[in-house]
DNA sequence: GAACTGTTACGATTGTATTCGTAATTCTTA
DNA sequence: TAAGAATTACGAATACAATCGTAACAGTTC
């Protein structure tokens, strides 16, 4: 049975890719590589390469249109988003959200991002 | 340079066999495998093999004083799973607690697990 | 249109994860 | 102590992830 959509999860490479996009917006190969080489180094045909397999994951579309593909990123990053953490929930939290929750936040967590979390609970009140 | 030991990063597999260490305690390879079998059909060598390999990453520990071997976790529960989140929090949320938190929160969310964040918000007011 | 440039396609290599069969070892017991 | 049972050790096979070199192709320019 083909895997569902829903169930790709990213790899770690992939994901840096995800996020160039998410950031960015449709871009080609080179404008992806130029970003991501900034902070890593990676050859251009490694990010070809994992750009065409994520193609073939349907990870990202792709407009063959012109000479230089365009990618874009098939699922929103709030999607993607969530799809990890339900994932990491199941896995490492028995199914609790609240447990993560309580895990994330530390001694680490800004005041201004606990102001942000409360914000949200108090929006949920309704 | 050798990995970090908070940098090693349990597999899926590994996670598996780590969830039943922390629900039983130290256990024997066989009582690991009667657990995780009932579950899902694996090997009892697998088993095993995956434990001897967590053994030389240091992600759990050996008691060989008779001949069965007794493994216990070599972290707690709670320092993992600290490790795991803060790991997506910077892969997939741009390293924002608050982004993960308000992700992790949807509508499959209890009211008694919202009630349970709450609490731990106030109880950080002070 | 020939040379040049930039791009995609393809395949090979390396590393890690996962699985499990078989051999070697240790302990028990008849 | 020999046979059997249970366990560990070892190594092979498979799959996937990641990397990159080279070939093939497309478009540009002289």
């Amino acid at each position: 049975m083909a895997r569902d959509k829903s169930a790709v999860k990213p790899t770690e490479a992939e994901l840096t890719l995800l996020n160039v996009l998410w950031r960015m917006g449709p871009a080609t190969v080179r404008q992806i590589h130029d970003i991501v080489s900034a902070t890593q180094k990676t050859g251009y045909t490694t990010v070809l390469k994992i750009l065409q397999i994520m193609h073939e994951k349907s990870l990202v579309i792709r407009d063959e249109t012109n000479r230089a593909h365009v990618y874009a990123a098939a699922n929103s990053e709030m999607h993607t988003q969530s799809s990890l953490i339900k994932d990491l929930i199941s896995k490492a939290f028995g199914g609790s959200t609240s447990k993560l929750v309580m895990r994330a936040i530390d001694e680490s967590t800004s005041a201004e991002e606990i102001n942000d979390i409360r914000q949200l609970l108090n929006s949920l009140e309704k």
